[in-house]
DNA sequence: GCAAGGTC
């Protein structure tokens, strides 16, 4: 009888993996950390063990931070690296219930990183040298059927080209990533008296730049005046709006010349027009598009969505969240999840109507993924669940009855009028079908604007001619969902990381705010590597590691070759960075000292307007309190109380909706809230406890 | 205390 051993990335497709497997869909459960399953099927053994995601990763036997060339890297188990027991345990696990096997069966996520962390178990954990025990199972939504014919047709040997393709992409990162970094770590280190962290990566640095192109944009913005011409009509005794034909008048002399032209008291309507739009389904949630619409509706930050989906997936009601795929196929079993979403009364007559219709065909979407479906609810239910996780499934559940739902439709209207010789238009809308937007009510309601009711022919009296005069705006900063976006556009990370590199931004303090503005830092990081290596700067250098990793995979080029190109160019970067050492240094110190100086700012001094409001600690008492800057200065008299220690204050960059007055971040051992500082600010209902 | 990529 011979003996399978299947390896899947994750524990919840090792249970999917194995329930489809199994005769009596009951497979045994072993195993203490890992959970691995014991199958029978036909004739054969099959033992289904799984790993979590990369359980080997890449590091240098050079450890100082402050060393540079890195130029040797291997793959070590990853516990190794950042000491975690749990995945010892669950390496060492692994390895005991995949002994003694004949077959291994590579059954992770049919994607590049899937293919290199099976291969790695293989190899590491389990020595496998000889690849005629070896098999590749292509999965993507890890239903029953799939994956009993994945596994009839699992293919021998492993997919090398994606493996090494793979393993390039890491090399690759992690030289760049390692060495860059160093190398502006090291330089400041002689001008500060604490290290600071300095990181720079394939695509942390061109999402930076990104940033900095805006914000460059938006300084050098220069505003350009317009006008904007409206006509008050009375209808029935009602005064009314209609707007010049023309959104934007671009010249004053043009102004002049139309309020001549509409000098007349009466308005005629000329025509009026009827046209009908459809509002087409949504298409169904990948992971951005959910992360997008989540800030969007509730203001969720993207990482926030991620963490909160992931809850949800944990807890099986939802899919698998971290997809970019917007399509939902029928193996995923329309009918039944439609049948438990009506259990709960807030669905049962949006799926009552949906099943009324007989044929089920969701809307599918234009993105793919080769390893998930798009993003959809079970249908399960669960009691106890926290304010955050019920609005997110709630909205992907009636994205997912949305997609099974009909175009809705409205009726856009315009009133064309003549006044003298100019034209000028009332337009409104209205639903005329509301189709997909009731079940995803209340998230998307397109405005609607009611006008009177006129005939062509009719006459109507001008109360007057409004001129306004505006003014172009800048292009807008980014918010953190915005900015996802634009790096999906741009191809640079992946939907499971994104909203993990947006972070990592704020935390070394190169971007601040919500809506995102480049600190003094990110712009002297920029300006540095524009000296010294303008490609870590563009998405330019992921699409050549991706066409080098294209090549990889069909054999067109050797792994080595690669690698080693990217080891001479790095090494010149390196040897002109270190030459300048101290030119970079004082740079960047530079911005770093301002950042480390405004750390402790929570705001703009409200009383003097001059000062900056501070957070100190007094060198007697030990005591936490705010003080505004110009006290020093003795322009000011502005101090305010704070909460004390084993309490943590931080600045935030909002300022209270009563007063004006900044905010800051209380964490305590409990949770943390928000604190306006105004000692008498009329909006505190609950005044802060005085803290022991 | 360094990357980006998986996943809890």
């Amino acid at each position: 009888m011979p003996k399978y051993l299947i390896i899947a990335e994750k524990p919840e497709a090792a249970r999917r993996i194995s329930e489809a497997l199994d005769s009596k869909a009951k497979p045994k459960k072993i195993g203490r950390v890992v959970p691995s399953f014991v199958v029978k099927n036909g004739d054969c053994e099959i033992i289904v063990t799984t790993a979590l995601g990369h359980l080997y990763e890449l590091t240098t036997t050079i450890s100082d931070r402050t060393i540079y060339p890195v130029l040797d890297y291997k793959w070590v188990p990853k516990h190794t690296v950042e000491r975690n027991k749990r995945l010892e345990e669950w390496l060492e696990e692994m390895g005991k219930i995949g002994s003694g096997v004949d077959y291994y069966v590579n059954a992770c996520d049919y994607d590049i990183e899937g293919s290199l962390i099976g291969y790695n178990v293989l190899r590491f954990l389990y020595g496998v040298s000889d690849y005629r025990r070896v098999f590749r199972m292509k999965l993507s939504t890890l239903t029953n059927r799939e994956i009993q014919e994945a596994f009839k047709r699992m293919s021998p040997g492993l997919d090398l080209g994606l493996v090494k393709a793979g393993e390039t992409r890491h090399i690759i990162d992690f030289l760049y990533g390692i060495n860059l970094s160093r190398a502006l770590t090291r330089s400041v280190l002689r001008f500060l008296r604490t290290p600071y962290v300095l990181s720079v990566g394939r695509v942390q640095t061109p999402t930076l730049n990104i940033l900095v192109e805006r914000e460059i944009a938006i300084e050098t913005f220069i505003p350009d005046p317009y006008w904007v011409l409206r006509a008050e009509i009375v209808i029935n005794g009602e005064t009314h709006e209609a707007l010049y034909e023309v959104e934007k008048v671009q010249s004053l002399s043009e102004v002049k010349r139309l309020v001549e032209e509409a000098s007349s008291k009466k308005a005629f309507v000329e025509k009026v027009e009827r046209r009908f739009e459809k509002i087409s389904v949504p298409e169904p949630f990948d992971l951005t598009t959910l992360q997008r619409e989540a800030y969007r509706v509730f203001g969720f930050t993207p990482s926030r969505t991620l963490s909160i989906a992931e809850t949800l997936y944990l807890n099986a009601l939802i899919s698998y969240p971290r997809t970019s795929s917007q399509k939902l196929p029928p193996d995923i079993g329309y009918r039944e999840i439609l049948e438990k979403l009506s259990e709960n009364s807030s669905y049962t007559k949006a799926v009552e109507k949906i099943l009324s219709r007989g044929v089920l065909n969701p809307k599918q979407g234009r993105k793919d993924d080769p390893a998930h479906p798009a993003i959809y609810p079970t249908g399960e239910w669960k009691e106890e669940l926290n304010s955050d996780q019920l609005k997110l499934l709630d909205l992907v559940t009636k994205r997912f009855l949305a997609t099974f739902e009909e175009d809705a439709e409205k009726v856009i209207c315009r009133n064309i009028l003549r006044i003298g010789n100019v034209r000028f238009i009332m337009k409104g809308s209205m639903i005329t079908k509301k189709g997909w937007l009731e079940v995803y009510s209340p998230y998307y309601s397109p405005e609607e604007k009611t006008i009177p009711l006129l005939k062509e022919g009719d006459i109507l009296t001008v109360k007057k001619i409004i001129v306004e005069e505006k003014f172009t705006n800048p292009p807008r900063r980014y918010n953190p969902a915005s900015l996802l976006r634009e790096m999906e556009k741009l191809g640079i990370g992946t939907k499971a990381t994104r909203s993990e590199i947006i972070e990592t931004l704020y935390k070394r303090r190169y971007i601040i705010g919500k809506s995102i503005s480049v600190t003094e830092l990110g712009f002297s990081i920029v300006s540095t590597l524009r000296r010294f290596s303008p490609k870590i700067l563009s998405a330019e250098m992921t699409r050549m590691v991706e066409s080098d990793m294209e090549k990889i995979e069909s054999g067109l080029i050797e792994e080595e070759k690669v690698v080693d190109a990217a080891k001479r160019e790095l090494i010149e970067i390196l040897r002109e960075v270190g030459n300048r050492e101290v030119d970079v240094g004082k740079h960047l110190s530079n911005s770093i000292i301002t950042i480390l100086r405004n750390r402790n700012v929570i705001g703009k001094c409200p009383v003097c307007g001059k000062g900056d409001l501070k957070i100190i600690v007094s060198r007697k008492t030990g005591k936490r309190f705010g003080i505004c800057t110009n006290v020093f200065r003795n322009r000011c008299m502005l101090t305010i109380p704070l909460p004390q220690n084993p309490n943590k204050v931080y600045a935030t960059d909002k300022t209270c909706s009563s007063c004006g007055w900044p905010i800051v971040k209380v964490v305590t051992r409990k949770r943390p809230w928000y604190l306006c500082v105004n000692p008498s600010c009329p909006g505190k209902t609950n005044p802060p406890k005085k803290s022991a």
